[in-house]
RNA sequence: GGCGGCGUAGCCAAGUGGCUAAGGCAGUGGUCUGCAAAACCAUUAUUCAGCGGUUCGACUCCGCUCGCCGCCUCCA
């Protein structure tokens, strides 16, 4: 089987194809330092941090570039506001995106280049720009001429006479043409600047990833993404930088995810509708938030909401469960005469298990058919277990243990199923009981006055006891090992 | 207005023209239990926004209508 990813510039599912085979060269749009990061990053990160994963997975070498804006109008205005400077604030931020990235698991990408290391690359593609005339200098500014690039909109799927017609963009005396963009802003008074041969001045934002990417990757890679709001004009433009600058095409694959949305509504600073990543997992499991973004393929919006955590809570649990049901069987209680007591059925869904995840994955990284499937192989897993004797046979636990062993294995490529079973279960209910009034030792003296009871057959009393500590969302659990309390979720 | 996307059960969500429309959450019935809970079993869409069309056959392709969303200005 073959890896198919939608690209943006075909407007279809394609095979994937590699310059150099077996490389993929990845270049990601990162973000602009000057806030904490909200759900919508992190689902940027989580999309690129599993696709990553997985092409490695199936054996692909993968480069994985991404960028920090670390110059920008918004770094130097929310500078102004705090009194700092735009490196400070920028540096500053880029330490609380870290901080956010580990807490969510997610690996680093091998390159994390900074537009302002980068000046010097940047003037570089300019001056070609100019030498070749696809650029002009207008006052202290340098615009790019859209004109210039016949295959401008290509990606957006846009035409220029249309965009003209419909421009929404400022009028600037300077431009020769609405469309045109800026690639070097000449400085005002107090903002960070550097020389260039246009005088002192810092970059505009597309030539940022345009200089990067080149210098890391090369003038032509496979795999360029973002969020589906950087199509235009951000990545429209680093197309016409890049592809007029080099004369050669410049990424042969488009990758771009979809919006957290919060009400359906895309989740937006200007909105005022945004959580911040710290925000929630103040309150959930970061293995929660990763269930949740992963519920839905990447492409598609992601409507978040307190019950959809709550679901993406439970259907985790679920998994926890089994795998910890599993690891509790001892392989030494199996005896090699016992019979199987496997299903066929149940024995195929577990065999099968990581084919039929590749099969999805291999589908433009459809993690949500993914999750599916580990739910039906849990779901065999289960149900094997609960059909176990008490000499059970030493294959059948060999084989189901080998099965969890896979499922962790797959999940694992969405930074799933990695902490200690019973620990991560632990830690739920630790949360929960956190955010309710009653106290840990109180519930425990509550349980062995309810077992005295139960002992005495005092059912009444005892019933009372539970009853009171469901009033408190305390909900109890007798097993053959004795009473256990879970937090119920409210 | 231009361009793009979406509309599948109470909610979320797969489904790359053809075997019984995955899976999760919630619900209901059962097994287990003193009764519960958990787990397990069973069950919940004659139907995929609506209307037409192509086809031997469409949730899947085409057209129109309705509804929602995004981009066109900084944005993951």
């Amino acid at each position: 089987m073959t890896i198919r990813i939608y690209n943006t510039l075909s407007g279809k599912r394609e095979p994937l194809k590699t310059l150099e085979p077996g490389h993929i060269k990845l270049y990601v749009c990162g973000i602009t330092s000057y806030d904490y990061c909200h759900i919508g990053h992190a689902r940027s990160a989580l999309a690129f941090d599993m696709i990553v994963r997985y092409l490695r997975y199936r054996d692909y070498k993968v480069t994985y570039v991404r960028n920090f804006t670390d110059i920008d109008d918004k770094i130097i205005a929310r500078a102004k506001e705090q009194n700092c400077s735009s490196d400070e604030l920028a540096k500053r931020f880029i330490d609380e995106f870290y901080i956010d990235m580990d807490k969510l698991g997610i690996d680093r990408p091998d390159i994390e280049p900074k537009a302002t290391d980068h000046i010097a690359e940047m003037t570089e593609i300019i001056g070609e720009l100019i030498d070749k005339g696809i650029a002009y200098q207008a006052g202290n500014d340098v615009y790019y001429v859209v004109d210039r690039f016949p295959e401008y909109g290509k990606l957006s799927g846009r035409n220029l006479e249309e965009m003209k017609a419909g421009a929404r963009i400022a009028v600037n005396e300077q431009k020769h043409n609405p469309m045109d963009f800026v690639l070097w802003k000449g400085s005002k008074p107090g903002e960070p600047t550097w020389d260039s041969p246009w005088g002192p001045g810092r970059p505009g934002w597309h030539i940022e990833c345009s200089a990067m990417s080149r210098k890391y990757l090369g003038t032509t890679f496979d795999m360029h993404g973002g969020g589906k709001d950087l199509i235009f004009p951000h990545h429209e433009n680093e197309i016409a930088q890049s592809e007029a600058a080099n004369g050669k095409p410049f990424v042969t694959t488009w990758v771009h995810h979809g919006f957290v949305t919060i009400r359906d509504e895309k989740m937006s600073k200007s909105l005022g509708n945004f959580l911040t990543i710290r925000d929630i997992l103040f309150h959930y499991h970061p293995e929660i938030l990763r269930f949740f973004v992963f519920s839905t393929q990447y492409r598609n919006p992601l409507d978040f909401s307190e019950s959809a955590m709550q679901d993406a809570a439970s259907g985790l649990e679920r998994l926890y469960k089994c795998v910890a049901g599993v690891e509790d069987l001892d392989p030494d209680s199996g005896v090699e005469e016992a019979q199987t007591v496997l299903i066929d059925g149940d024995k195929i869904k577990i065999g099968s298990m990581e084919e039929r995840f590749q099969n999805a994955m291999d589908n433009d990284f459809n993690t949500a058919q993914a999750q599916g499937i580990f739910f039906d192989s849990v779901k065999a897993i289960n149900r094997s277990v609960k059909n176990l004797p008490t000499t059970p046979a030493r294959t059948d636990i060999v084989f189901l243990k080998s099965g969890v062993t896979t499922l962790k294995k797959l999940a694992d490529i969405m930074g799933l199923l990695r902490e200690d079973a019973r620990d991560f279960l632990t830690a739920i209910k630790q949360q929960l009981l956190s955010e309710i009034t009653i106290d840990e030792t109180v519930i425990n003296t509550m349980i062995a006055e309810r077992n005295q009871c139960r002992i005495d057959k005092n059912w009444v009393r005892s019933d009372e006891i539970r009853d009171e500590l469901l009033a408190n969302n305390i909900e109890l659990k007798d097993g053959p090992t004795g009473t256990e309390w879970t937090v119920k979720k409210s």
